[in-house]
DNA sequence: AAGTCTATTATACCTTGGTCAAACGGGCTA
DNA sequence: TAGCCCGTTTGACCAAGGTATAATAGACTT
Protein backbone atom coordinates (compact mmCIF):
# COMPACT_ATOMS: atom_id res chain seq x y z
CA UNK A 1 0.00 0.00 0.00
CA UNK A 2 2.79 2.15 -0.15
CA UNK A 3 1.25 3.51 -2.96
CA UNK A 4 -1.03 5.37 -1.42
CA UNK A 5 1.77 7.19 0.69
CA UNK A 6 2.93 9.08 -2.16
CA UNK A 7 4.50 13.10 -1.24
CA UNK A 8 5.61 15.57 -3.56
CA UNK A 9 7.91 18.43 -2.13
CA UNK A 10 8.36 21.56 -3.79
CA UNK A 11 10.56 23.77 -2.34
CA UNK A 12 13.67 25.93 -4.49
CA UNK A 13 15.97 25.08 -1.37
CA UNK A 14 17.36 22.12 -2.47
CA UNK A 15 19.15 21.95 1.33
CA UNK A 16 15.86 21.53 2.64
CA UNK A 17 14.42 19.51 0.11
CA UNK A 18 17.41 16.75 1.16
CA UNK A 19 16.27 16.98 5.03
CA UNK A 20 12.95 16.49 4.29
CA UNK A 21 13.11 13.29 1.73
CA UNK A 22 15.68 11.67 4.10
CA UNK A 23 12.82 12.47 6.77
CA UNK A 24 9.99 11.38 5.09
CA UNK A 25 11.71 8.26 3.29
CA UNK A 26 12.46 7.29 6.98
CA UNK A 27 8.67 7.39 7.92
CA UNK A 28 8.29 4.96 4.65
CA UNK A 29 6.52 7.33 2.25
CA UNK A 30 7.64 7.83 -1.39
CA UNK A 31 9.16 11.12 -2.53
CA UNK A 32 9.57 13.19 -5.08
CA UNK A 33 11.28 16.07 -5.04
CA UNK A 34 11.13 19.37 -7.55
CA UNK A 35 12.40 22.60 -7.03
CA UNK A 36 10.00 25.26 -8.71
CA UNK A 37 5.98 24.28 -9.67
CA UNK A 38 7.22 24.48 -13.07
CA UNK A 39 9.17 21.78 -12.81
CA UNK A 40 6.30 20.15 -11.47
CA UNK A 41 3.82 20.60 -14.01
CA UNK A 42 6.12 19.68 -16.77
CA UNK A 43 6.73 16.09 -14.57
CA UNK A 44 4.57 13.64 -15.15
CA UNK A 45 1.71 13.65 -12.98
CA UNK A 46 2.22 11.79 -9.64
CA UNK A 47 0.11 9.13 -8.51
CA UNK A 48 -2.47 10.60 -7.34
CA UNK A 49 -3.64 9.65 -4.18
CA UNK A 50 -1.04 11.77 -2.67
CA UNK A 51 0.15 14.70 -0.92
CA UNK A 52 2.12 18.11 -1.77
CA UNK A 53 4.63 19.90 0.78
CA UNK A 54 4.82 23.39 -1.31
CA UNK A 55 6.57 25.91 -0.25
CA UNK A 56 4.51 29.79 -0.73
CA UNK A 57 7.87 32.07 -1.67
CA UNK A 58 9.76 30.63 -5.08
CA UNK A 59 10.43 32.25 -8.21
CA UNK A 60 8.24 31.54 -10.81
CA UNK A 61 5.09 30.35 -10.21
CA UNK A 62 4.50 30.93 -6.36
CA UNK A 63 2.60 28.22 -4.18
CA UNK A 64 -0.46 29.74 -4.28
CA UNK A 65 -0.65 30.27 -8.11
CA UNK A 66 -0.07 26.52 -7.94
CA UNK A 67 -2.92 25.43 -5.85
CA UNK A 68 -5.38 27.89 -7.84
CA UNK A 69 -3.96 26.08 -10.78
CA UNK A 70 -4.33 21.89 -9.53
CA UNK A 71 -7.65 23.18 -7.81
CA UNK A 72 -8.93 24.58 -11.69
CA UNK A 73 -7.96 21.19 -13.22
CA UNK A 74 -9.77 19.25 -10.67
CA UNK A 75 -7.04 17.61 -8.87
CA UNK A 76 -7.20 15.01 -6.12
CA UNK A 77 -3.58 16.13 -4.50
CA UNK A 78 -3.46 17.24 -1.02
CA UNK A 79 -1.58 20.52 -0.29
CA UNK A 80 0.34 21.24 2.93
CA UNK A 81 2.24 24.14 2.85
CA UNK A 82 5.69 25.09 4.31
CA UNK A 83 6.51 28.56 3.49
CA UNK A 84 8.98 30.80 5.98
CA UNK A 85 7.92 33.84 4.77
CA UNK A 86 4.45 33.39 5.06
CA UNK A 87 1.65 35.88 6.87
CA UNK A 88 -1.77 35.63 7.73
CA UNK A 89 -3.67 36.72 4.70
CA UNK A 90 -1.50 34.13 2.73
CA UNK A 91 -2.34 31.45 4.98
CA UNK A 92 -5.90 32.62 4.80
CA UNK A 93 -6.04 32.38 0.90
CA UNK A 94 -4.79 28.99 1.11
CA UNK A 95 -6.75 27.80 3.77
CA UNK A 96 -10.19 29.25 1.75
CA UNK A 97 -8.81 27.32 -1.32
CA UNK A 98 -8.50 24.07 0.30
CA UNK A 99 -4.95 23.60 1.72
CA UNK A 100 -4.85 21.00 4.28
CA UNK A 101 -2.45 22.86 6.29
CA UNK A 102 -0.44 26.19 6.25
CA UNK A 103 3.41 25.39 8.33
CA UNK A 104 5.91 27.56 8.61
CA UNK A 105 9.46 27.02 8.34
CA UNK A 106 11.24 25.75 10.85
CA UNK A 107 8.26 23.12 11.48
CA UNK A 108 8.62 20.20 14.09
CA UNK A 109 9.01 16.70 12.16
CA UNK A 110 5.82 15.57 14.10
CA UNK A 111 3.87 18.05 12.64
CA UNK A 112 4.79 17.99 9.57
CA UNK A 113 4.23 14.27 9.39
CA UNK A 114 0.71 14.57 10.88
CA UNK A 115 -0.26 17.03 8.37
CA UNK A 116 0.69 15.02 5.64
CA UNK A 117 -1.01 12.11 6.38
CA UNK A 118 -4.06 14.13 6.95
CA UNK A 119 -3.57 15.09 3.37
CA UNK A 120 -2.72 11.61 2.22
CA UNK A 121 -6.26 10.82 3.73
CA UNK A 122 -8.08 13.61 2.29
CA UNK A 123 -6.29 13.02 -1.00
CA UNK A 124 -7.19 9.18 -0.93
CA UNK A 125 -10.78 10.17 -0.14
CA UNK A 126 -10.88 12.82 -3.04
CA UNK A 127 -9.73 10.37 -5.49
CA UNK A 128 -12.18 7.50 -4.72
CA UNK A 129 -15.04 9.77 -4.76
CA UNK A 130 -13.48 11.11 -7.96
CA UNK A 131 -13.04 7.62 -9.72
CA UNK A 132 -16.39 6.81 -8.83
CA UNK A 133 -17.64 9.75 -10.03
CA UNK A 134 -15.95 9.68 -13.49
CA UNK A 135 -17.67 5.96 -13.45
CA UNK A 136 -20.99 7.09 -13.53
CA UNK A 137 -20.92 10.20 -15.24
CA UNK A 138 -18.91 7.77 -18.31
CA UNK A 139 -22.33 5.62 -17.84
CA UNK A 140 -24.58 8.55 -18.44
CA UNK A 141 -22.81 9.41 -21.00
CA UNK A 142 -23.76 6.73 -23.16
CA UNK A 143 -27.53 7.42 -22.82
CA UNK A 144 -29.24 8.97 -25.16
CA UNK A 145 -30.89 11.91 -25.61
CA UNK A 146 -34.41 11.00 -24.75
CA UNK A 147 -33.31 8.28 -22.31
CA UNK A 148 -31.38 11.45 -20.41
CA UNK A 149 -34.41 13.17 -20.40
CA UNK A 150 -36.33 9.88 -19.03
CA UNK A 151 -33.74 9.57 -16.18
CA UNK A 152 -34.13 13.03 -15.36
CA UNK A 153 -38.23 12.96 -14.66
CA UNK A 154 -38.07 9.35 -13.52
CA UNK A 155 -35.42 10.14 -10.64
CA UNK A 156 -38.01 13.24 -9.54
CA UNK A 157 -40.59 10.23 -9.33
CA UNK A 158 -42.60 10.85 -11.55
CA UNK A 159 -44.41 7.86 -12.18
CA UNK A 160 -44.43 6.86 -16.49
CA UNK A 161 -48.16 7.93 -17.13
CA UNK A 162 -46.96 11.22 -16.10
CA UNK A 163 -43.61 11.62 -18.62
CA UNK A 164 -45.38 10.07 -21.53
CA UNK A 165 -48.10 12.93 -21.08
CA UNK A 166 -45.01 15.64 -20.67
CA UNK A 167 -43.41 14.40 -23.60
CA UNK A 168 -46.25 13.05 -25.45
CA UNK A 169 -45.80 10.07 -25.55
CA UNK A 170 -47.18 6.52 -24.56
CA UNK A 171 -46.46 5.18 -21.37
CA UNK A 172 -45.20 1.85 -22.95
CA UNK A 173 -42.61 4.10 -24.85
CA UNK A 174 -41.42 5.52 -21.25
CA UNK A 175 -40.75 2.07 -20.14
CA UNK A 176 -38.71 0.86 -22.51
CA UNK A 177 -36.50 4.21 -22.05
CA UNK A 178 -36.91 3.54 -18.62
CA UNK A 179 -35.24 -0.25 -19.15
CA UNK A 180 -32.42 1.08 -21.45
CA UNK A 181 -31.81 3.60 -18.58
CA UNK A 182 -31.37 0.76 -15.92
CA UNK A 183 -29.66 -1.38 -17.64
CA UNK A 184 -26.82 1.31 -18.93
CA UNK A 185 -26.57 3.00 -15.71
CA UNK A 186 -25.98 -0.46 -14.34
CA UNK A 187 -28.89 0.49 -11.45
CA UNK A 188 -30.55 -2.57 -10.51
CA UNK A 189 -33.47 -0.43 -8.64
CA UNK A 190 -35.02 2.97 -8.95
CA UNK A 191 -33.36 3.65 -5.20
CA UNK A 192 -30.13 2.97 -6.48
CA UNK A 193 -31.19 4.89 -9.39
CA UNK A 194 -31.76 7.98 -7.63
CA UNK A 195 -28.78 7.99 -5.63
CA UNK A 196 -26.62 8.05 -9.35
CA UNK A 197 -28.35 10.82 -10.37
CA UNK A 198 -28.04 13.04 -6.80
CA UNK A 199 -24.69 12.20 -7.30
CA UNK A 200 -24.15 13.35 -10.76
CA UNK A 201 -26.50 16.80 -10.10
CA UNK A 202 -29.08 15.42 -12.14
CA UNK A 203 -31.50 18.00 -11.45
CA UNK A 204 -33.00 20.22 -14.35
CA UNK A 205 -30.72 22.43 -16.11
CA UNK A 206 -28.39 22.17 -19.39
CA UNK A 207 -29.25 20.88 -22.71
CA UNK B 1 -35.27 41.06 4.57
CA UNK B 2 -33.42 43.34 7.37
CA UNK B 3 -33.49 39.95 9.66
CA UNK B 4 -30.91 38.44 7.33
CA UNK B 5 -28.69 41.05 7.60
CA UNK B 6 -27.74 40.95 11.27
CA UNK B 7 -23.82 40.92 12.27
CA UNK B 8 -22.43 40.55 15.81
CA UNK B 9 -19.71 42.27 17.41
CA UNK B 10 -17.39 40.49 19.46
CA UNK B 11 -14.63 42.55 20.94
CA UNK B 12 -13.41 43.96 24.08
CA UNK B 13 -12.18 46.74 22.85
CA UNK B 14 -14.96 49.20 23.01
CA UNK B 15 -13.98 51.64 21.24
CA UNK B 16 -13.46 49.64 18.15
CA UNK B 17 -16.91 48.58 18.80
CA UNK B 18 -18.63 52.12 18.40
CA UNK B 19 -16.82 52.51 15.42
CA UNK B 20 -17.70 49.19 13.89
CA UNK B 21 -21.28 49.80 14.77
CA UNK B 22 -21.46 52.69 13.30
CA UNK B 23 -20.17 51.69 9.83
CA UNK B 24 -22.40 48.52 9.56
CA UNK B 25 -25.35 50.18 10.65
CA UNK B 26 -24.43 52.69 7.81
CA UNK B 27 -24.30 50.16 5.62
CA UNK B 28 -27.63 48.53 6.28
CA UNK B 29 -26.44 45.80 9.39
CA UNK B 30 -28.66 45.22 11.84
CA UNK B 31 -25.43 45.14 14.72
CA UNK B 32 -25.25 43.83 18.43
CA UNK B 33 -22.26 44.37 20.63
CA UNK B 34 -20.83 42.16 23.20
CA UNK B 35 -17.39 43.09 25.22
CA UNK B 36 -16.70 39.67 25.71
CA UNK B 37 -17.72 35.51 24.79
CA UNK B 38 -19.47 35.20 28.11
CA UNK B 39 -21.46 38.04 27.72
CA UNK B 40 -22.74 37.28 24.41
CA UNK B 41 -23.03 33.49 25.45
CA UNK B 42 -25.47 34.76 27.99
CA UNK B 43 -27.33 37.19 25.88
CA UNK B 44 -30.49 35.71 23.69
CA UNK B 45 -29.34 33.69 21.02
CA UNK B 46 -29.59 36.21 18.07
CA UNK B 47 -31.67 36.19 14.96
CA UNK B 48 -29.91 33.04 13.36
CA UNK B 49 -28.71 33.87 10.12
CA UNK B 50 -26.58 35.77 11.20
CA UNK B 51 -22.56 36.85 11.15
CA UNK B 52 -20.21 36.88 14.09
CA UNK B 53 -17.20 39.79 13.79
CA UNK B 54 -15.03 38.28 16.59
CA UNK B 55 -11.74 39.45 18.14
CA UNK B 56 -9.12 36.42 19.22
CA UNK B 57 -7.33 37.69 21.81
CA UNK B 58 -9.77 38.40 24.86
CA UNK B 59 -9.82 37.95 28.13
CA UNK B 60 -11.42 35.10 29.80
CA UNK B 61 -12.56 32.87 26.83
CA UNK B 62 -10.81 33.58 23.41
CA UNK B 63 -12.02 33.63 20.09
CA UNK B 64 -10.98 30.48 19.15
CA UNK B 65 -12.26 28.93 22.33
CA UNK B 66 -15.79 30.40 21.19
CA UNK B 67 -16.20 29.21 17.98
CA UNK B 68 -15.30 25.45 19.31
CA UNK B 69 -18.18 26.16 21.11
CA UNK B 70 -20.45 27.02 18.43
CA UNK B 71 -19.19 24.41 16.04
CA UNK B 72 -19.83 22.05 19.14
CA UNK B 73 -23.87 23.25 19.78
CA UNK B 74 -24.03 22.88 15.87
CA UNK B 75 -24.34 27.08 15.42
CA UNK B 76 -25.10 28.24 11.55
CA UNK B 77 -24.08 31.52 12.58
CA UNK B 78 -20.71 32.33 10.61
CA UNK B 79 -17.73 33.58 11.82
CA UNK B 80 -15.24 36.51 10.48
CA UNK B 81 -12.16 36.98 13.12
CA UNK B 82 -10.59 40.29 13.49
CA UNK B 83 -8.08 40.45 15.50
CA UNK B 84 -4.74 42.65 16.16
CA UNK B 85 -2.00 40.31 17.50
CA UNK B 86 -2.80 37.07 15.53
CA UNK B 87 -0.27 34.70 14.06
CA UNK B 88 -0.49 32.08 11.20
CA UNK B 89 -1.13 29.07 13.36
CA UNK B 90 -4.31 31.18 14.70
CA UNK B 91 -5.43 31.74 11.94
CA UNK B 92 -5.12 28.25 10.49
CA UNK B 93 -6.70 26.63 13.04
CA UNK B 94 -9.68 29.37 12.91
CA UNK B 95 -10.03 28.46 8.85
CA UNK B 96 -9.93 24.76 9.74
CA UNK B 97 -12.75 25.14 12.54
CA UNK B 98 -14.84 26.53 9.23
CA UNK B 99 -14.52 30.53 10.33
CA UNK B 100 -15.57 32.62 6.52
CA UNK B 101 -12.44 34.90 6.87
CA UNK B 102 -9.14 35.94 9.59
CA UNK B 103 -8.79 39.93 9.26
CA UNK B 104 -6.10 41.70 10.81
CA UNK B 105 -6.75 45.12 12.40
CA UNK B 106 -6.24 47.81 10.92
CA UNK B 107 -8.89 46.63 8.58
CA UNK B 108 -10.28 47.72 5.63
CA UNK B 109 -13.94 48.87 5.32
CA UNK B 110 -14.13 47.55 2.51
CA UNK B 111 -12.26 43.89 3.09
CA UNK B 112 -14.84 43.86 6.75
CA UNK B 113 -17.59 44.36 4.93
CA UNK B 114 -17.17 41.92 2.35
CA UNK B 115 -16.41 39.17 4.22
CA UNK B 116 -19.69 40.06 6.49
CA UNK B 117 -21.31 39.70 3.52
CA UNK B 118 -20.06 36.47 2.67
CA UNK B 119 -20.62 35.07 6.20
CA UNK B 120 -23.97 35.83 6.08
CA UNK B 121 -24.72 34.11 2.70
CA UNK B 122 -22.87 30.52 4.44
CA UNK B 123 -25.27 31.25 7.42
CA UNK B 124 -28.45 31.79 5.67
CA UNK B 125 -27.37 28.98 3.33
CA UNK B 126 -26.70 26.44 6.47
CA UNK B 127 -29.99 27.59 8.57
CA UNK B 128 -31.75 27.04 5.38
CA UNK B 129 -30.04 23.29 5.61
CA UNK B 130 -30.42 23.21 8.85
CA UNK B 131 -33.98 23.93 9.15
CA UNK B 132 -34.74 21.27 6.16
CA UNK B 133 -32.90 18.42 7.68
CA UNK B 134 -34.50 19.17 11.14
CA UNK B 135 -37.97 18.81 9.58
CA UNK B 136 -36.96 16.23 8.27
CA UNK B 137 -35.86 13.77 11.36
CA UNK B 138 -39.15 15.47 13.20
CA UNK B 139 -40.66 13.52 10.43
CA UNK B 140 -38.60 9.81 10.84
CA UNK B 141 -38.73 9.92 14.87
CA UNK B 142 -42.47 9.73 14.36
CA UNK B 143 -41.42 6.35 12.47
CA UNK B 144 -41.84 2.77 15.24
CA UNK B 145 -38.71 0.64 14.74
CA UNK B 146 -40.57 -1.62 12.39
CA UNK B 147 -41.31 1.08 10.47
CA UNK B 148 -37.71 2.84 10.22
CA UNK B 149 -36.41 -1.35 9.37
CA UNK B 150 -38.65 -1.01 6.51
CA UNK B 151 -37.54 2.38 5.36
CA UNK B 152 -34.20 1.25 5.11
CA UNK B 153 -34.84 -1.49 2.98
CA UNK B 154 -37.44 0.44 0.90
CA UNK B 155 -34.61 2.89 0.55
CA UNK B 156 -32.35 0.71 -0.75
CA UNK B 157 -34.00 -0.83 -3.31
CA UNK B 158 -34.97 -3.97 -2.31
CA UNK B 159 -38.38 -5.02 -3.37
CA UNK B 160 -41.59 -5.96 -0.74
CA UNK B 161 -40.87 -9.43 -1.32
CA UNK B 162 -37.36 -9.58 -0.42
CA UNK B 163 -38.13 -7.23 2.50
CA UNK B 164 -40.55 -9.48 4.11
CA UNK B 165 -38.03 -12.53 3.59
CA UNK B 166 -35.94 -10.64 5.53
CA UNK B 167 -37.08 -10.19 8.26
CA UNK B 168 -39.53 -13.43 8.30
CA UNK B 169 -42.87 -11.61 7.77
CA UNK B 170 -45.03 -11.58 5.02
CA UNK B 171 -45.42 -9.31 1.87
CA UNK B 172 -48.47 -7.85 2.55
CA UNK B 173 -47.21 -6.37 6.28
CA UNK B 174 -44.27 -4.44 4.62
CA UNK B 175 -46.55 -3.06 1.86
CA UNK B 176 -48.69 -2.16 5.25
CA UNK B 177 -45.50 -0.64 7.06
CA UNK B 178 -44.19 1.29 3.71
CA UNK B 179 -47.34 2.91 3.22
CA UNK B 180 -47.50 4.29 6.74
CA UNK B 181 -43.46 5.43 6.25
CA UNK B 182 -44.53 7.12 2.78
CA UNK B 183 -47.55 9.17 4.67
CA UNK B 184 -45.14 9.73 7.48
CA UNK B 185 -42.33 11.25 5.90
CA UNK B 186 -44.94 12.77 3.41
CA UNK B 187 -43.06 11.70 0.10
CA UNK B 188 -45.29 11.14 -2.85
CA UNK B 189 -43.26 8.66 -4.54
CA UNK B 190 -39.92 6.70 -3.75
CA UNK B 191 -37.36 8.85 -5.24
CA UNK B 192 -38.57 11.48 -2.80
CA UNK B 193 -38.17 9.06 -0.13
CA UNK B 194 -34.68 7.79 -0.99
CA UNK B 195 -32.95 11.02 -1.10
CA UNK B 196 -34.53 11.88 2.11
CA UNK B 197 -33.17 8.97 3.66
CA UNK B 198 -29.55 10.27 2.15
CA UNK B 199 -30.00 13.66 4.02
CA UNK B 200 -31.15 12.15 6.80
CA UNK B 201 -27.77 9.85 6.59
CA UNK B 202 -29.36 6.65 6.39
CA UNK B 203 -27.67 3.42 6.00
CA UNK B 204 -26.94 0.65 7.84
CA UNK B 205 -26.08 1.99 11.60
CA UNK B 206 -27.12 2.53 14.79
CA UNK B 207 -30.17 0.50 16.92
C1' DA C 1 -61.00 -3.41 32.58
C1' DA C 2 -61.45 -0.44 28.67
C1' DG C 3 -58.90 2.07 25.41
C1' DT C 4 -54.95 3.11 22.51
C1' DC C 5 -50.97 2.01 19.85
C1' DT C 6 -48.37 -1.13 17.21
C1' DA C 7 -47.69 -5.07 14.59
C1' DT C 8 -49.26 -8.58 11.90
C1' DT C 9 -51.97 -11.00 8.41
C1' DA C 10 -55.68 -11.58 5.01
C1' DT C 11 -58.75 -10.58 0.95
C1' DA C 12 -59.69 -8.02 -2.90
C1' DC C 13 -58.89 -4.83 -6.41
C1' DC C 14 -56.61 -1.43 -9.00
C1' DT C 15 -52.44 0.94 -10.62
C1' DT C 16 -47.90 0.94 -11.95
C1' DG C 17 -43.61 -1.13 -13.42
C1' DG C 18 -40.96 -4.49 -16.26
C1' DT C 19 -40.08 -7.64 -20.08
C1' DC C 20 -40.79 -9.65 -24.74
C1' DA C 21 -41.50 -9.09 -29.34
C1' DA C 22 -41.92 -6.12 -33.11
C1' DA C 23 -42.57 -2.21 -36.18
C1' DC C 24 -40.98 2.27 -38.14
C1' DG C 25 -37.75 5.67 -39.95
C1' DG C 26 -33.25 8.07 -40.52
C1' DG C 27 -28.57 7.67 -41.62
C1' DC C 28 -24.58 5.10 -42.97
C1' DT C 29 -22.03 1.60 -45.69
C1' DA C 30 -21.07 -1.84 -49.16
C1' DT D 1 -30.04 1.13 -53.95
C1' DA D 2 -30.30 -2.62 -50.62
C1' DG D 3 -29.00 -3.83 -46.24
C1' DC D 4 -27.98 -2.62 -41.62
C1' DC D 5 -27.68 -0.26 -37.16
C1' DC D 6 -29.61 2.85 -34.00
C1' DG D 7 -32.94 5.32 -31.78
C1' DT D 8 -37.69 5.62 -31.13
C1' DT D 9 -41.99 3.98 -30.72
C1' DT D 10 -45.84 0.75 -29.64
C1' DG D 11 -48.87 -3.33 -28.04
C1' DA D 12 -49.52 -7.56 -25.29
C1' DC D 13 -48.63 -9.87 -21.19
C1' DC D 14 -47.02 -10.65 -16.47
C1' DA D 15 -45.01 -9.06 -11.95
C1' DA D 16 -44.80 -5.72 -8.32
C1' DG D 17 -46.53 -1.84 -5.85
C1' DG D 18 -50.48 0.70 -3.59
C1' DT D 19 -55.04 1.16 -1.32
C1' DA D 20 -59.04 -0.16 1.33
C1' DT D 21 -61.04 -2.83 4.77
C1' DA D 22 -60.86 -5.77 8.43
C1' DA D 23 -59.44 -8.98 11.87
C1' DT D 24 -56.24 -10.68 15.63
C1' DA D 25 -53.02 -9.96 19.29
C1' DG D 26 -49.65 -8.05 22.54
C1' DA D 27 -48.07 -3.94 25.24
C1' DC D 28 -48.99 0.03 27.56
C1' DT D 29 -51.95 3.65 29.56
C1' DT D 30 -55.64 5.49 32.15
Amino acid sequence: MNESQSVILIDDETDLLKALRRLLKAEGFQVACHTSAAEFLAAARPPSPGCIVLDESMPGMTGLDLQRELVAEGSTLAIVFLTARGDIPMSVRAMKAGAVDFLTKPVKDKDLISSIRMGLKKSADLELNKNEVDLLRGRFETLTDREREVLKFVTQGLPNKQIAASLGLVEQTIKVHRSRVMTKMRAESLAQLVVVAERLGITSQES
